[in-house]
DNA sequence: TCTGGGGTCCTAGGACCC
DNA sequence: TCTGGGGTCCTAGGACCC
């Protein structure tokens, strides 16, 4: 076993920091009467609730409820919901994140309202838990949200410690002494584990594994069995041995996904085509920011699952011979893989494209056959209509194909202003 | 009327090669 | 009678995360 090989490095600790319910602490942050409150965020579309206060799930609502069917759970009770504000969540996330970053080692952003930090030579003359308490103190007073912070010799056991934070009134909860693990796991639910899903749950339970201490004990080989060699890491990890390190850099994405379900069932080829070029010409500029090119597109298709209606999905994948970042040249692809899968006859719910065969844009080398005379030229052009877009707002320049009414467009009928990051949409204090 | 979106990793199995 | 063995690459499906 390769981890024995390595010394443990006893003074480091990892932390992990969890915004608290963030899209509504970020509501709250601009519309303080809220505070107390029961205040829900609906997905995109207005779907589903992804995001409640306690006084929400205090009327029994749960997470993940679709939008339409909270009102018969709370009744008259007066509650507020908000549709998804993506704008407004992504840069209060930037800003806690640059506070953690300043008062940690390393941190790894592991989604937009939570981070991994490592702090290294944590000694016993070292009051680490001061140290976080400040954290969590600044991140409030600078930003508004409260966050919780679990710590543990292990990213795993610094979950579960988050976990057990969040439920305590300090906001903070040490698990790196080794003599407590024991005790804690035995009242943490399997299901509760990083790591260990759904379908795992399941599977584990019918083994007679309950708790995260079952599984802790369980027989290696039981594990790797069952569940190959994830499984075998989270039980190591749950033992106190670090088998998941931190990823301090982001690692190039492999795949880039932009798809929508519509606010309306839509039926027309021509509404279609302008869905999958819009989502494309997202998915081109996320590709961009990123510094890479892409030789392959998908497009996928679907009618509404929900509906008793007839019923149709598909997908297909087409690539260029180059590679590029050149958003007309995946236009054109993905406008000839709709028509190869639309059908008519069925109404539409989503449609989504996907980005893959990707690389840095500096390791492309030019083919033989390359016979496209205006690469320079179309980079230019890509360049420019980006630095419009970021400089005058989202969708000053678009491409015709991508239709101008949207009729399709998501519905977003509750949106928040967007007070950081848009001059028209600042914070008023008197109307 | 109305049910989200964006990712990663692992494994098994088939095709193909020598 | 008797039909190898091992490696690589790709894809689809299933699991997980937020």
């Amino acid at each position: 076993m390769r981890y024995q090989d390595h010394e443990i490095d006893n003074t480091a600790v990892y932390g992990l920091v969890d915004c608290n319910q963030f899209y509504v602490s970020c509501e709250r942050a601009f519309a303080p009467h809220l505070e107390g409150q029961p205040v829900g965020v609906l997905s995109n579309n207005d779907g589903c609730l992804v995001a409640l206060s306690p006084e929400l799930k205090a009327l029994g609502v749960p997470r993940g409820m679709p939008g339409f069917k909270i009102r018969d759970i709370v009744g008259n009770n007066k509650i507020y919901l908000f549709s998804s504000n993506y704008e407004l969540y992504g840069d209060m996330s930037a800003r806690v994140m640059r506070i953690i970053t300043s008062m940690s080692d390393d941190i790894e952003v592991y989604s937009i309202d939570e981070a991994f930090t490592l702090f290294n030579n944590v000694h016993a003359s070292f009051n680490l838990l001061g140290h976080v308490k400040e954290v969590r103190e600044k991140v409030k007073q600078q930003t508004g949200i409260p966050v919780s912070i679990g710590l543990a010799r292990t990213k795993t056991l610094a979950k579960i410690a988050n976990k057990i934070a969040k439920k305590s009134k300090a906001g903070i909860f040490d698990l790196t002494d080794p003599s407590m693990i024991e005790n804690v796991l035995k009242r943490v639910d399997i299901a509760d584990v990083w790591g260990i899903g759904r379908q795992h749950t399941k599977r584990l339970i019918r083994y007679g594994i309950y708790t995260a201490y079952d599984f802790m004990v369980a027989p290696a080989y039981k594990i790797r069995k069952e569940m190959s060699v994830c499984g075998e890491r989270t039980q190591l990890e749950l033992k106190g041995v670090p088998c998941i390190s931190m990823e301090v850099a982001p690692p190039t994405p492999r795949s880039i996904v932009c798809s929508r379900s519509f606010g309306k069932p839509v039926g027309d080829i021509n509404e279609m085509i302008e869905a999958s070029s819009t989502f494309c010409t997202k998915a081109m500029q996320n590709l961009r920011k990123k510094n890479q090119v892409a030789r392959t597109i998908t497009v996928f298709i679907s009618t509404n699952p929900f509906k008793d209606t007839k019923q149709y999905a598909n997908y297909a994948s087409g690539s260029l011979l180059e590679y590029s970042a050149y958003t007309p040249d995946f236009i054109a692809i993905a406008t000839a893989l709709m028509k190869k899968i639309f059908r008519n006859g069925y109404l539409y719910k989503k449609v989504g494209v996907m980005l893959t065969d990707m690389i840095d844009k500096n390791r492309t080398c030019p083919s033989l056959f390359d016979h496209d005379n205006h690469r320079s030229v179309k980079q230019q052009a890509m360049v420019a209509i980006d630095s419009i877009n970021d400089r005058f707002g989202k969708d000053i320049i678009f491409f015709a194909s991508s239709g101008v009414q949207r009729s399709w467009s998501m519905r977003r009928e509750m949106v928040s202003p967007r007070c950081t990051t848009r001059w028209g949409e600042l914070l008023r204090i008197v109307d």
